[in-house]
DNA sequence: TCTGGCGTTGGGTAATACCGAATGATTAAT
DNA sequence: ATTAATCATTCGGTATTACCCAACGCCAGA
């Protein structure tokens, strides 16, 4: 997990212990010591720390991550320029939808879902805000990695490969530049199901005011609603235009 | 700042790095290792290994607390039962009254909001979701406080004292168990102006099957719209029956 | 070219993260 | 009531490392 060579080592294995905290669900100290193969002692030494801290709490059934994460979680967000302008054009355009519309970022070769508004008909679905995910099986993603250069793409391809999510993900480098050329001539991204089956979204980049990509918007909903003519011109047309709405506001704000 | 005796005292150093990249707004690492009183090669050790881990990002300006967080804090929220309920009820809240509407909890002697909903007529107000705020200066606070057991408060007052944010915040340990009892008859608690000169609030506590306290919901707004005729009549009602809603819902989930 | 401020690197050492083993605490089973 | 089993917790030794100092390299601006 934390195999890389950090400078302080002990923040490797404590956020390795958190990190089986989010995947084991209110584990208790063995648990934990066995999910991450540390000694109890171990396991119990960072639990402690960690609830000093307030990033654990220690709950009836076992421990659960401590809404510390929700403060620097809820600051880090606040403090975007893009989110703050985002915000209320993503929420509109989730009602003008009644789809689920979202706001992501790339951060270190990942996907980070930044806000998610949800429209009046929106599925239940499984993304919430800060959730991370491949870049390549998003819709998002896509149209971020588009406008970065080729090695900036590689160096992410090269650290998190094109992981298969299910039988729609684009595993293969060349299919997913060929996509890219076309994300660029179009100007917005699809999603056809490639992370989430029966899910198709649309998503278009925003960019700064030197045309560096900062994020991206995106509608998402049930392929059952989002049939082909609605996916290639109502909603690019949208996602577009709010991704020109934000851009407009960022540069003056 | 972390004084307390830590098991794991890196972890310390770490978060105190962490809180001064929260504080300091895009700083660098001159600037923290400063702030925090530590060698500069410290907090670059610290610095790039939050930045291996994704938990801090090097931009152009200086650091900023790392998305990472945000998939932390997001989960810490989706996996609390009171939120996944909670938040369609405060949504609505939210809309009906045209002001703010809250979820809150109480979670180390802090007042915590885990949402925040904003009505048609929300002023700009200086909470966001994750925010961190003495249990004492708030509405949300109060009505949790009032239901727990005397020591309880006592520990949580005797850790974190009683601290005066404006002129209005109660700082006086007896002036705040007479409230509490005000607000166990009543059924909800206020804040007019204790935090945030000019804000007023209304909230109201939200039991578990075994009547032990949970978390709150609230309403706030701006005391020209929140007259007191609102503040002890038409809101109070709403404020507890959202709560009641939520309560009903927790047992059939 | 020089100077000042920055981030970065490397290595020594005092401090500690980690571990094994023993001890409590709790619950279930006999 | 007694035992057994399983959990969290405590404690102290030691190999490891977090921390620091000092030196270096880099870039602007003078």
């Amino acid at each position: 997990m934390s195999s890389e060579e950090l400078r302080v080592k002990s923040a490797g294995t404590m956020f390795d212990v958190v990190d089986a905290i989010k995947e084991l669900d209110e584990p208790t100290v063995t648990n934990i010591a066995e999910h991450i193969g540390v000694p109890k002692s171990t396991a119990h030494d960072h639990l402690t720390t960690l609830t000093d801290l307030d990033l654990a709490v220690a709950d009836a059934d076992g421990y659960r991550i401590g809404a510390r994460f929700l403060e620097y979680g809820g600051y880090a967000r606040e403090n975007m320029p893009v989110f703050r302008v985002a915000r209320p054009v993503v929420k509109r355009l989730a009602t003008e939808t009644g789809e689920h519309a979202n706001l992501g970022m790339e951060e270190h070769g990942l996907a980070v879902f930044l806000y998610k508004s949800k429209g009046e008909d929106a599925v239940t679905i499984d993304t919430h805000s800060g959730m991370r995910v491949p870049v390549h099986t998003t819709a998002m993603g896509k149209a971020i990695l588009a406008h970065h250069s080729r090695e900036y793409v590689e160096a992410i391809v090269g650290e998190h490969g094109l992981p298969r999510i299910n039988e729609n993900t684009i595993t293969d480098r060349e299919t997913l530049y060929e996509e890219f050329e076309r994300i660029r001539e179009r100007g917005y991204a699809t999603d056809d199901g490639e992370r989430v089956d029966g899910m198709r979204c649309v998503a278009a980049p925003i960019f700064d005011e030197n045309d560096d990509v900062l994020a991206a918007v995106s509608v998402s909903g049930p392929a059952s609603r989002m049939h082909d003519d609605r996916l290639k011109n109502d909603l690019p047309q949208r996602v577009k235009s709010a991704a020109n709405v934000i851009e407009v506001n960022l540069k003056y704000s």
